[in-house]
DNA sequence: AATGAATGAGAATTCATTCAT
DNA sequence: AATGAATGAATTCTCATTCAT
């Protein structure tokens, strides 16, 4: 039921995986405690439905940028094509990245987490293998696992929904793109 | 005991702080539970205990940093004077840095996380200031919390110990210079 | 429920509330553990509920004594009026008088045991100032607070239940009536 | 040790038996734990010790009661003789009639409990017997137990040490002249 | 299908007691 | 003999999960 999950993200978020009580998650879901184990085997199927809810997602997110216009546009552009939507996506769908921007010690949520990250981090390393193609796939992946890894680092920084610090997203948007300048050298659009 | 707070940091940097439980602490620690309770009031106070213990280790880090040579030398060399230490740390007190690189998300821990990273960001934010003078305070602290945050983000990716993963710190290195590179322009010395 | 209420009023006065616990009550009530908490937030409430119980018991017993009928009938008869609904409570209410009767030592029981004796108190002495209008307030709540301390100790010594000896409720009686004649002067009545 | 004994005398009033730990005690007595167990096989042996020295105290002080004077002299004067120096004992020996005056829930501590009482029956319905010739063994025990039993119950509304209310003291003796006045008739002497 | 009372394993914490020094 | 660190059984309380209604 979409009203568990919904919940449950916002209870995750508040107070994290492991606080949070499937009790306090039916309530908030206006259900009862009976029905969510009805939905959800326990509590971890819960996590891990929102992760395959937030990889879905992002995998379509993904579909919408991966055009072959990525290799002639400006780097700045294909930054802008990439991390605009997720910020959207994080203002618009409160709780849904709970999972992938905390949580990320307890075992119990490592495998997801780590899906999580593989999906981001594959979909970005076909961007900068198609984009930079004399690059060999390990370096692709490689810097694309930085990339994601620091956008996960910094967006917590910036907040949440309409509260959200723009500048935040800005300076973000300045490492990710001087740091792919250096590694990928000159820009085939006009850099920055 | 120093034997309790490796084994707490050991049991932490496992499985965070919220599934750890006392008993497997002392049981790591070659304790009873009782003692664990004889040296820290509860399971919180270990933390807070680690925490100082870092916080201090830091500052008397950064105290050996924070000369007046950071002013002419190049940018490379004032991320190397940081970062290497940081790296000699955190391989050789395995575990002191977990509550550093994790535990983010639990609102008990909240408060040291934050003290940690005040402290990392303000002497950050100090050099920085010292090295470029024209720049203002905000944005000292500002470019310093970025940086810190990224570190801490991409520190873990690394891994511990001797089979500590050099690649991911070069790249570390190599993103933080680029950034900082085009924040604060030009170069004193002659860059990278 | 009323199952637990009843195990912890049988257990509190076989061990007193200290050595009570919690699991035991559970035991008693044939409930689990957890289902006690479901009710009574800790150890304290399950005492607490028991003393409202006894104290609302007493102030509706109360009303039923203090009629107007007070002032004219024979001392015996006055004493007889509120000692004998007392005894009957007693031995049908098994061990919900246990908290007025036992622990008035535990600190953390003493504001109930005041309330309590407080009720217990209060309701005698109006008794009495309806009875010897002559009399001050502080004379009626000190030679009431005598009483009820009196009547707190001995009835203890006559037991439970059907068990319960009548010779000491007659002593008791006897000691109570020869005080107050002592305190109040001449019976209105025709004394014992 | 004496300090123990007194120490423990201390917090037993205090906190109650249940509440004090051997190491407050221990603290009080300005000595180890460790030192406590040499002198006392357990906490229990400590209230044990306590009350055979109350026990003794009580002994000695009914010694210096039961004379042939008794059978003479008025009532209220054989009342004085017995209460006034359980008084002055109660005033003088801080702390060690706690466990007479309270803590009468806990099991382990009921036997002593009994024993004391018994005791201070026994030597009143010796006074009562020698006085009262004519009543039979087993009326004045149970009147000697009622009255201790009343006085138990009365002295702690009197409270502690120097600032002991007089006036709780003055109703005690009322009310047990009173009873006795009833019980056994007119009196030898000349009444109150 | 929905409900929520009942369950009990497991966690934090305390403290009487022991025993090596 | 004195010490007090170490021990772990016992206690209170929580919460994921079940299942009768």
């Amino acid at each position: 039921m979409a009203a568990i999950l919904q919940a449950a993200a916002q209870v995750f978020s508040e107070v994290g995986f492991d606080v949070a009580t499937t009790t306090l998650i039916a309530q908030r879901a206006h259900t009862a405690i009976g029905s969510l184990y009805a939905y959800f085997p326990n509590k971890e199927a819960i996590a891990q439905r929102l992760c395959e809810q937030f990889c879905d997602d992002m995998r379509l997110l993904f579909e919408g940028i991966l055009t072959d216009d990525l290799v002639q546009v400006p780097l700045s552009q294909v930054i802008d094509a990439i991390l605009d939507p997720l910020v959207e996506y994080h203002q618009t769908h409160l709780g849904f990245d709970v999972l992938w921007l905390t949580s990320q010690d307890d075992p119990r949520l490592a495998r997801m987490h780590q899906e999580l990250n593989e999906v981001l981090t594959r979909k970005t390393a076909q961007i900068f293998a198609k984009r930079y193609p004399q690059c060999d796939a390990a370096t692709a992946l490689r810097t694309s696992q930085i990339c994601i890894r620091t956008v996960q680092a910094l967006f917590p920084l910036a907040g949440d929904g309409p509260a959200l610090d723009r500048q935040i997203i800005v300076e973000l948007k300045t490492m990710i793109h001087a740091y792919l300048h250096t590694v990928f050298g000159e820009d085939k659009g006009e850099g920055r």
